[in-house]
Order: C-alpha cells, then sequence, then structure tokens
DNA sequence: CTGGTACCTACCTGATTGTGTAATTGTCAA
DNA sequence: TTGACAATTACACAATCAGGTAGGTACCAG
C-alpha cells in the first residue's frame, strides 16, 4: 500500500525530481505536485493525501501560511517542511503552524525517504540542525525549579493539584490521607509564596515545575 | 571508524543483548556498560566516549540525574536516553537536563541504530511518540480562545480568578455581589468543560485565554 | 412584542479548602 | 547520637467554593 503525497514547490526542476525519485521508490505516491500553495485547500479536499511536503518560499502564499491553511483543515494530514531556511524565527513559525517535520535541503535522498517513512510513521523528522534548536529552545525557557526546593513529594501532589485533583482524590492517588495533602500543600504553598491553590497552579505552570498534559 | 559508545542499564540481560548487538553491528565499539550512573563522571574521563544510552530507572541514581551529571561535565559526548517511560514530566525533564534525543524502549533494534547513527550526526531522535510531544509543546496557543464563546464579562472574571483573587477580591475588583462572581464561575466552568476553578485556570492558561502577567 | 442572551442579584445547602497545633517515623549528615 | 528535615497522620475551626433554584434588567433580532 503506497504512501500518497503531494508536493509544493516552486521550483520546477527540484519539483519534478521529487516527483521522479518518490514515485520511482516502491512505497510512494505522488498525487499531486505545485508551484504555489493557494489552492491548497481545494486539492488536499481533491486528492486527501497522506503526506505534504511544503516548501517555504513559493509566489502569492509562502509554505508557512501553507502549512496553516491545510492543518486548520484537515489536521490528520502530515505535513514536512522542505526548506534552505534554517532561521529560528522561521523553523518555529511553522512548527506553531502545525508542520510535523522539517528539512533542510541539504537532506540526502535517502534520509529524505526515511524522514518521510517516519514521517508516515507519526514522527517528527527534522534535520540535526533543526532538532538542535527545537531542543534547546527546551532548555533556554526553564526557569530552574530547584529555586522552590520542592520535595519530589511535594511537586506529585502539585501535578496531581494541576490535573484537577481535589484533595480527596489527591489523597487516593497518592495513597495518603487527606490531612497530609492539606499539610503538603501548606507547605507547597509556602514555598512558592502564595496563598492559595488557584495561585500555585498558575505559578506552578508559569515556572514549568509542572507541564500541561 | 567505529562509533565508541557506553551504556547505563540496570536490567542486565538488556544491557547484554544491547552490548551484543551494538558490538556486532559495524560502525559501533561499546566501550562500557554499567547498571548504575554514580560512577559516571570517572567512566566518562576515562572511556570518553562519542554516544552514551541512559536508561532512567536505575538503583541509586536516576538516568535524569545522569544525563545532567554527565552533561554539565562533558557537554561534546551526546546522550539519548532509553526508556520505557512517556510522561511530559520526565520527557522535558531529560531535555532540559541536556538528553540529545529519547528514545521508547518499544523500539526496534534497526531504528535503534538508525538512531544512533543519527546521534552521532548532530541529530535529535525521538520516539515518534515523543517527537509529537515535543512539537505539541511550541503549539499550545493553536487553540482558538473563540471556541468556548466566553463573554467579555466572564473573561474578566476568569482572569482575575487566574490572578489568584478568591470570590469576594474578584466581586469587589468587579464591583458585583459575590454570588454574582459563583454565577459567572459557574457558567465559565460549564463553558470551559470544566469542574472547579483550578481546571479553569490551567485550561485558561493553556489556550491562552488568560496569559502569565 | 416575544424570545434569546448577557448580565446581575439573592438565598440555601453541602462540600472543599486553608490554617493552626501537635505528634510519629525514617533518613541523612554533622 | 544528636539534630535537621521529609513524610506522615490527626483534629478542630474558619473561610471559601460550588451547585441548585429563582428572580430581575437590558438589549437585540425575528
Amino acid at each position: 500500500m503506497a504512501i500518497t503525497l503531494v508536493i509544493y514547490e516552486d521550483n520546477v526542476k527540484l519539483r519534478e525530481s521529487l516527483q521522479l525519485l518518490l514515485n520511482v521508490e516502491s512505497g510512494f505516491n505522488v498525487t499531486g505536485a505545485f508551484s504555489h500553495c493557494m489552492d491548497a485547500v481545494s486539492q488536499m479536499y481533491g486528492l486527501s493525501p497522506e503526506l505534504v511536503i511544503m516548501d517555504i518560499d513559493m509566489p502569492g502564499m509562502s509554505g508557512i501560511e501553507g502549512v496553516k491553511l491545510i492543518k486548520n483543515t484537515f489536521p490528520h494530514i502530515r505535513v514536512i517542511m522542505y526548506t534552505v531556511f534554517d532561521d529560528d524565527t522561521r523553523i518555529f513559525e511553522c512548527i506553531c503552524n502545525g508542520a510535523d517535520g522539517y528539512l533542510l535541503k541539504n537532506t540526502s535522498p535517502l534520509k529524505l525517504i526515511q524522514a518521510l517513512q517516519e514521517l508516515s510513521e507519526g514522527g517528527a523528522p527534522m534535520s540535526p540542525f533543526v532538532a538542535q534548536k527545537v531542543f534547546a529552545h527546551f532548555r533556554t525557557s526553564r526557569i530552574s525549579n530547584q529555586t522552590f526546593n520542592l520535595t519530589s513529594r511535594e511537586i506529585e501532589i502539585l501535578e496531581s493539584l494541576v490535573r484537577g485533583n481535589s484533595y480527596k482524590m489527591i489523597a487516593d492517588k497518592s495513597s495518603i490521607t487527606i490531612d497530609t495533602v492539606k499539610k503538603h500543600l501548606q507547605n507547597i504553598y509556602h514555598k512558592l509564596h502564595v496563598n492559595c491553590g488557584t495561585e500555585a497552579v498558575v505559578k506552578a505552570l508559569q515556572h514549568k515545575i509542572v507541564h500541561f498534559e
């Protein structure tokens, strides 16, 4: 069962090369290849491919807009960016717009094929350079939770609170009594310099002591 | 030129399997395999491998601590997590501590080898499930505030709640009675499909209905 | 003008949350 | 071994929160 895909790439030569490469490669079936993504919605509707390869620099509408257009209406279609641009701004904008992968154009044909395979399996293939930037982003956006000196047990309780559990539910999940939960939260509130659960939740999320689901 | 690597994994069978697999595979050379990472610093100093495979659940010191230990002193050594844990907290903590990749233990030997190759080339190999979580982290603002249809008054009340105000304080600030505040919040909870203030706060921040100060 | 919606108020009831004090156990380091 | 600290439990009291019910005003669209 071949994986169907559509290509958006304004460079004719590259577009035709990709099309040829992937159609020769067993396992893929290029059902469409276009020089711009302004008609992406109707094209997705007509072709309903599994994957989309999206260039950024195209006439009329950029691929950054294109990926948003596609993912807003067809969130199940997996879109990978394929571009020469490796700056933070474009990378993060594409990911925020729903891109599922990000390949630089210096990628070898073999790696490209591996990436598309990975993409169809639910992965998020990235060129090494891009992957580094993505990981680096996590390490900078972190205001060490060390400053609050919460114990692991306290973090557990706090996380439970953030997940929307009541004292009673926290008690059950952590196999302790409700009074102990109260005590822990009291200590947590002091350590976080807050006065109630609501504030504690905000602070926990803000300082990434606990993450969104 | 074989890629040198060290394995930290407390399960004897798995550790020996990995060692065997990777030593047979041309291109790799396992120069060390240990059941805990408490002596990682001296081991890194002695063996100076290019890559490290790090389990999380190990006696004494967890791999989460281990990766921090290694990366703090040897930032050039590339460390990939290899674990059964797929929760947000552990994943993000490992990345923040400097992990360069994150593989789940259900990964096939072939994929493992590909991942190690990718790791040594500067990439950040991740299991598909992990990759999705990492990408999802960038997209917290994608769900439109419109979907909840909160009125401006309700957003005002909700924001006040997020800022840590009690019902009474909200009532004062918005110049309404405490009973009205309750009624508004009741409506807000219904619209957000939550059952308490804590959950409402999380949802408000997650979907950027209200922003951090 | 009638219905829908946002907004506001009030009251009642029960559950939950937050604070204080006090005590026990285990671990770890000086 | 003593002291510090994490984790635990308990009880009591006050404050706050959440649900339900029942109304009232104002404004806008059919």
